[in-house]
DNA sequence: GCATTAACACGTA
DNA sequence: TACGTGTTAATGC
């Protein structure tokens, strides 16, 4: 069994939880990683987890008919996923590939079923994930149709930092120009470019392949 | 026009 | 050597 110390390091909703249903969660975690460049999940697996990011950065997207690889969201350390493919017993729509080696947490089946039928406290937590989620990407449909590719930039990064989704990442991701290209849909030039004005605006900065947030809230609204 | 791809030089682990 | 960054030239929508 995994120890307290890493149960309540990786698992954020744990404290929400009273502590005999803890324990339960806790016994039915185990830690699995997966190598850079790997993927976890292709599109039209089962899967038998609720899956959470412990660290690395996985992206979650697909591969067009004609080749061409679409992100929908970048999945850092501490976001928890997979529970639509859980609760609806169907198989993955979409592929996960590890953008650098990341461990995962693993919440069992059978635990997370347990946990959905007996705890008030863990069905306050997945609406409240499941709708925060939504509106995320209720909002990325917008942007997408709205704004330039620096809002679309900025709204991709502040995203990660989503305090509801993934609420332990502080300030600071490990992330390639390449990469936040990817997310937001962009070229890297561009990105590269963007990355360049919003550190002269002050909004964050940007240097070897780590970008700190600064100013996260003007981030999330930055092209408007 | 703006973005994309491909390519190159540079610095660093 | 491998990777990330900064930049440019040719090309496309």
């Amino acid at each position: 069994m995994i120890s307290e110390e890493q149960f309540l390091t990786s698992v954020f909703w744990a404290r929400e939880l009273p502590p005999d249903e803890q324990e339960r969660a806790r016994r039915g975690i185990t830690f699995r990683a997966i190598e850079s460049g790997r993927y976890f999940i292709h599109r039209g697996d089962r899967i038998d987890n609720w899956i959470g990011v412990v660290s690395g950065l996985l992206r979650l997207g697909s591969i067009t008919t004609s080749g061409k690889a679409v992100t929908y969201a970048g999945l850092p350390p501490s976001c928890w996923f997979g529970e639509g493919s859980l609760l609806k017993d169907e198989p993955r729509q979409y592929d996960v590939l590890a953008l650098r080696r990341t461990q995962l947490a693993l919440l069992n089946r059978a635990t997370f079923f347990w946990l959905y039928e007996n705890s008030v406290a863990f069905d306050r937590l997945l609406v409240r994930l499941i709708n925060e989620r939504l509106g995320q990407f209720i909002a990325q449909v917008e942007h997408d149709r709205t704004l330039d590719s620096a809002g679309r930039v900025a709204r991709s990064l502040a995203s990660l930092f989503n305090p509801v989704i993934s609420p332990f990442m502080g300030t600071q991701i490990e992330i390639s120009q390449e990469e936040i290209g990817l997310l937001a849909g962009v070229s890297r030039p561009v990105a590269n470019r963007v990355l360049q004005e919003l550190e002269k605006a002050g909004l964050l900065r940007s240097e070897g392949g780590t970008v700190t947030i600064l100013k996260l809230e003007e981030l999330r609204f930055y092209g408007e």
